[in-house]
RNA sequence: GGCGGUAUCGUCUAGGGGACUAGGACGGAGCCCUCUCAAGGCUCAAACACGGGUUCGAAUCCCGUUACCGCUACCA
């Protein structure tokens, strides 16, 4: 069956020298999103020509970022280093057909000459003492065995591309040098490598890092000289951090599974990084994956750097959190809540209820997974903590806290109903009649059951709480403040 | 240095010649709600880098300047 329409095809090509970075994440985004809304293939390719810093390690942490961020890939990811026959063979033919040639200059006279060039100011570029060998020359050094790399001949004129994000842009050739393709042991430089593959992989769209705009115009060269038309190319900006620079290890976290372990929702770090150089137009913001595939387009990607912003990532993520389910939030929460030895998995299967009840009562004041880790400890039986401050705030009048917890404590137990209703009613009065107002109550109780000046409302914490364990961390707290006031 | 790219609130951005008194969001300030904190609602402060054109009219188009970023390897 003929197909006349042409499938868009794209890939993600990193290189398994580190993690997942935030920025490769969202190259891989936009073009993982391009695909999915023009029912196209998202290819990835793992490009490990560099085998000194290449790592299986880091080959993992790819895939399992891409897969945590959502972003499936099709088809077998192709490992570049399987197609070095394919590279050597391109090389060859370029040489072959003159579009090469060997270049015997070691690495030592060409740094010397880089150096020379630079104290006198001048732009380095390789003069092409090679290329004007004659033929029986290099015979007889090919035949001496001289080592040798190959190099592309740059043709004259200029070389240009409409950028499907900049719009056009041209390199005059002149300032293109007769870059190597082929090193001394047979191996290929990158320009040659990724052509090669784009083409093997009927690449149509190469997205890209802005950084990789000056490599365009000797990659569309190769695609000629191999005798095939460039694909489209589009760059998108970089991510800046703070101080407008690269991002980079020193601004802090910049591996997506940092984020991950932080307690950062998937879908909120995708969304984040999907309005880091683009916008669906309008006020749009928070939106799904789904919505973004929906609402993707090309002419929505910006041209400017970004800055990575942590604040609106987190507030992002507390979007995300108000978003989902408890049902759906719990397979995130439950391994922090077991790693913190607050309940076993069994524990909280056993009182789902009570737990997806818990983690919607939390989550509108989380914003990120751990907040509701940290949140919860109250609500499970084990030993709590103070916080110094809110000990110091509210029950700085240790004799009066006391008597409150009391009082409090001895209102509340007399509830035939442990029913919100009720509480609230017991504890105004109490306050009504003591004069006092009913945070005078409420905060030392606050402080007393949950060891925090912050929580859900009181009512909401005493519920879910349940009798017992509320009734048992009065008592505690009020062991703790007869202490303080005995030491 | 050379080449390339970019320029709207502190940050992410909307805007594509008149709808701009330049909109939204984060962050900031404040108010409302209120038992605290969030969430939510409301209000405020905050930007078209600069200079020339083009045009009746420019944030929007053109040129220059400046600033910033990237590349400038037998790295990717």
């Amino acid at each position: 069956m003929a197909d006349t329409t042409i499938t868009p095809r794209v890939r993600f090509a990193p290189s398994p020298t580190g993690y997942l970075h935030v920025g490769g994440a969202r190259t891989a985004l936009f073009n993982w999103l391009y695909a999915r809304k023009h029912d196209g293939k998202f290819l990835l390719r793992i490009e490990d020509t560099d085998k000194a810093r290449s790592t299986e390690e880091s080959t993992r942490a790819i895939f399992e970022g891409l897969e945590w961020l959502g972003l499936d890939w099709d088809e077998d990811v192709v490992f570049q280093g399987a197609n070095l026959q394919r590279h050597q063979d391109d090389a060859r033919r370029i040489l072959d057909e003159g579009h090469g040639y060997r270049c015997f200059c070691t690495t030592e006279e060409l740094a010397a000459q880089r150096d020379a060039a630079k104290a006198r100011h001048e732009a380095f570029k390789y003069d092409r003492r090679c290329a004007r060998l004659d033929a029986g020359e290099v015979a007889r050094r090919v035949a001496d065995g001289m080592p040798y790399v190959i190099r592309f001949r740059v043709p004259d004129g200029t070389t240009a591309w409409d950028d499907v994000v900049h719009g056009p842009i041209a390199f005059p050739n002149a300032d293109i040098e007769d870059f190597v393709i082929l090193r001394s042991d047979g191996t290929p430089i990158y320009n040659l490598a990724v052509v090669s593959d784009d083409i093997a992989m009927r690449i149509t769209l190469v997205m890209r890092g802005d950084d990789h705009i000056s490599n365009t115009p000797k990659q569309i060269l190769l695609y000629r000289a191999l005798g095939h038309e460039p694909p489209a190319f589009g760059h998108v900006p970089m991510i800046h951090g703070p101080d407008g620079k690269k991002l980079s290890k020193r601004h802090g976290a910049t591996a997506v599974a940092d984020y991950q372990h932080e307690g950062i929702l998937p879908g909120a770090m995708v969304n984040f990084l999907a309005l880091l150089g683009w916008s669906p137009g309008g006020d749009r913001e928070v939106m799904t994956l789904r919505e973004m595939v929906e609402l993707f387009s090309l002419d929505g990607l910006q041209k400017k750097a970004a800055i990575f912003d942590p604040k609106k990532l987190e507030w992002m993520n507390g979007q995300h959190l108000s978003l989902l389910t408890a049902a759906a939030l719990e397979p995130l929460v439950t391994p922090g809540l077991v790693a913190a030895k607050l309940a076993t998995t069994e524990e909280l299967s056993r009182r789902r209820e009570w737990y997806l009840g818990l983690i919607d009562l939390l989550k509108v004041r989380a914003r990120t997974v751990h907040d509701i880790v940290r949140q919860a400890v109250p609500y499970f039986g084990g030993d709590l903590t103070y916080d110094p401050d809110a000990v110091a705030k509210q029950w700085k009048d240790r004799p009066a806290a006391h008597d409150a917890l009391s009082a409090a404590r001895e209102r509340l137990a007399a509830l035939p109903q442990w029913e919100a209703e009720a509480m609230e009613a017991a504890l105004r009065s109490l306050a009504d009649e003591r004069g006092v107002a009913a945070g005078k109550i409420f905060q030392p109780l606050r402080v007393a059951l949950t060891g925090m000046t912050v929580s859900p409302g009181i009512f909401d914490v005493l519920l879910a709480m349940g009798r017992d364990l509320s009734l048992r961390r009065i008592d505690e707290a009020r062991q703790f403040i007869s202490d303080a006031g005995a030491s």
